[in-house]
DNA sequence: CGACGGATTGAAAGGACTCAATATGTGTGG
DNA sequence: CCACACATATTGAGTCCTTTCAATCCGTCG
């Protein structure tokens, strides 16, 4: 069913190369990197980790889009996490994975054993410095979460999704229009609803209501334009005084 | 109004020496922070940073509480973070504050001028390494509790803050009985609101219908007992196998 | 004592959920 | 090429939980 193991890459080519944890490597260190790294692939849906199982690898997304969620023993379940290109997979200094982890499309990753992995951040200063500034991003992304699952009206936290999808995707692509925006939704409804802890029909419905009102424009039910980026962001409830802060 | 500013203290007497950023750090290293750090004491109610203030310092909790909060324009607040001693305030490579971190009770400081700090961060392994430790430890809570904001009912919100309160407060205390803990309340109901995203009126309700069901006992607004911890994780919706998980 | 902030309690309203039916789209096999 | 199954998505109706608005209580401090 996987595709077949992508060959391993020269780090210098790879995409993610300035993103990930590597980005600050020099060619000495991406040399040991390169001694310990495999690439993986992952079917959509197929499951990366799983909470509370042993894990014997750290690694990167290479391409792919990745979901770290939690579950209750009722199944109700939130994702704590949108794994995109560049992510960090793993923490060192645990051996067993606190989340699941999902690919959500086909991803690749590149791996490091844990072992290995460790003792090269205990000797260089570089890895542990980047992965220092990733988790303070992260940790503020999680924050910023919190406002939006602790505070945010239904309509709101659509609003909120859609506009951080568009801002990642803006940040690809070049735009003459900077209020305009047009991407592909990676999610269906029903992940979009435990990001934002609702039920998918609510999902479903404020989506339908954001069309209706004219906030966006949807062909099929992934494609979606933003005719005006600071309406959206008004709807999501933060200030859209900055109107393009990337 | 401030209490007089604290005498330096020697970091080898320093109550918070083996949690905080500092853990890691030998004797030479301590001498540089020595240099430059600096006591200093907020009053309950006192603001220690403003979200989009400039920020000279980062620093430590020493003794005291302290809460991280986002605003809304429209006055909607989350809490994001609970500062409880040792933890670590301010983000290196970052000149403004990013969040509203308010004094709960009398708070005492340990601050370093970021610039001098950040240049030892860039020399000696040992503060960046602690730092990275607590920021990921400081990622699991946030997604934690994410999923409490997101997927949790209000009696199950109000259930899991008394829980993690009463397993914090137990890991500093000696207990002969693990199954029953007495602790205080450090939040009032607004702050509890604020932290769970639900209003204060419902707080109150569900403590009234979690003392009223013998869940929790209550001396006066603050002063909590719980006879049961299996029980309070029950219906916190954490499962309870654990016991005692600390 | 009276004023104040924090907390409790009540009644009514509203927003999101639940349950259920229907639609849309995709891939498989006849 | 169509029929069918299946997953995904939309829409509706009714319910329930949390919020909102309001009144009251409690303890502390001038």
């Amino acid at each position: 069913m996987n595709a077949p193991t992508i060959q391993n890459v020269n780090c210098g080519d790879c995409p993610i190369r300035h993103r990930a944890v590597c980005a600050r490597c020099d060619a000495d260190e991406l040399e040991v990197l390169d001694s310990i790294k495999y690439y993986r692939t992952y079917d959509a849906g197929q499951p990366i980790t799983w909470s509370g199982d042993r894990m014997d690898f750290v690694g990167s997304v290479v391409s792919g889009i990745a979901t770290l969620t939690q579950t209750m023993e009722d199944g109700r379940t939130q994702m704590v996490g949108l794994l995109l290109p560049s992510d960090f997979v793993g923490r060192p200094g645990r051996d067993t994975a606190a989340y699941n982890v999902v690919a959500t499309s086909t991803v690749v990753m590149c791996c490091f054993r844990k072992k290995p992995f460790e003792e090269m951040m205990a000797k260089t200063p570089h890895v542990a410095h980047r992965l220092l500034e990733m988790t303070l991003d992260e940790l503020d992304a999680a924050r910023e979460w919190m406002l939006v699952l602790g505070r945010k009206t239904a309509r709101e936290k659509i609003a909120s999704l859609l506009s951080i999808l568009a801002r990642r995707d803006a940040s690809l692509q070049l735009h003459k229009d900077s209020n305009r925006r047009v991407f592909d939704l990676p999610l269906t409804r029903e992940a979009m609803a435990d990001y934002l802890g609702l039920t998918l029909e609510t999902v479903s419905r404020q989506v339908s209501a954001l069309r209706k009102d004219g906030v966006i424009e949807l062909e099929g039910k992934r494609h979606v334009t933003v005719p005006d980026m600071g309406r959206l962001m008004e709807e999501a409830g933060d200030d859209s005084d900055g109107g393009c802060l990337i």
